[in-house]
DNA sequence: ACAATTAGGAACCGATCAGTACAAAACACG
DNA sequence: CGTGTTTTGTACTGATCGGTTCCTAATTGT
């Protein structure tokens, strides 16, 4: 019984992160925000009460939209668990080929000012473990780990979460992509390997 | 034949790498850099020109202070190639043990906004390469990797060094330090094998 | 002692920041 | 048709940003 709101909040939210995706939280502004969003100052505060509140919303669509597909990929995509990680990594590669420089919303949260904020850097790591998990999962579903001490996978598995935060950010930051390449090929002749 | 500045520059250098390198560039602001330096805005600007020049020192007094170092244990410290990759990963677990979160002063500047100048980011890009060649040397000068193929130590120091970075941006977004264990312990294992 | 030169310090600059106040506009319901 | 309720758009807020101006203080060479 009153006047309905013109955009799709949804619409709004996936706009937004787009921003935040390409600027980071701080270096995002309201007015980039705003254009990028296609609405102005008052419905912007109407509906997501303040810019931290809207970062806060955005992380969970992040994760609906990019983690939760990338974790569902290690888990449960196909081939061996050993060839989704390998596909994961090559995907991350890839970006940068075809100009996506804006590497993970998650890992520039992480590294950048917005990572000294508890109630986000909570959410980052939530959803890191999530990675994390994924990788386990992953390498408990290849034959060439499923035979390893459970610890070993655990290890292995963090090491592949710090080394996909650490490649994200690399492309983020415009490393040349043979270093990039470098990496993700170690990752593929560590990860075909049966014994670590 | 004049007024003799009051401050060492070389202090006030260093005053202001700590600074930055515990909020990183964007984050810090004149007056806290002023504070943190112990000198006022007429001072820095004589002295330093602006913001971005006085950070660009301050990422070469890095390069002194921490990464040529850190180089110089990998490529002619104590013991074996393999011991001295590990016994850097051990130092970058064992700081936020001790309290120490700031992670990487280059790190952060490569995943934070200031990645998007390409003054800064070429410096970051100089500095993490000189990691890399590092990590590649320490790798040829171990008995488990020198009968390797050079393509492949290569490989393998593109890893260490995106490996390196992820965790240093982990250990600045205050991740659990379990996780930060968990990579180490696996590129300890990882790194005394002989056949990767 | 004095002129030349530079450092120091504070006031000030326009721009931009996130956030607010409020009036006009648009709809739902009676 | 109103009337009540909510959205929308804009003007505005105070704070802070990096940077500049300019005057005074301090020191040197002569």
């Amino acid at each position: 019984m009153a006047r309905p709101r013109e955009f799709d909040t949804e619409v709004a939210l996936t706009d937004a992160m787009n921003v935040f995706w390409q600027y980071g939280y701080d270096a995002a502004s309201l007015s980039v925000l705003l254009k990028g969003m296609g609405l102005t100052r008052g419905s912007l505060y109407k509906a997501f009460v303040d810019k931290k509140s809207l970062f806060l919303k955005v992380l969970k669509r992040y994760e609906v939209e990019a983690v939760d597909p990338a974790v569902t990929l290690l888990t449960t995509g196909p081939g061996d668990g050993t060839e989704r990680i390998n596909a994961l990594f090559n995907s991350v590669a890839a970006a940068p080929r075809s100009g996506d420089q804006r590497g993970c919303l998650l890992c520039s949260a992480a590294a950048g000012p917005s990572a000294t904020d508890t109630d986000i850097s909570e959410v980052v790591h939530l959803q890191l473990r999530k990675m994390s998990q994924g990788f386990y999962v992953a390498l408990t579903q290849s034959k060439a780990h499923a035979g390893t001490k459970d610890q070993d996978r655990r290890d292995l598995a963090g090491l592949l979460l710090s080394q996909y935060v650490g490649l994200r950010v690399m492309v983020k930051s415009n490393a040349p992509i043979e270093a990039i390449q470098e990496s993700v090929d170690a990752i593929t002749k560590l990860v075909c390997r049966q014994d670590i």
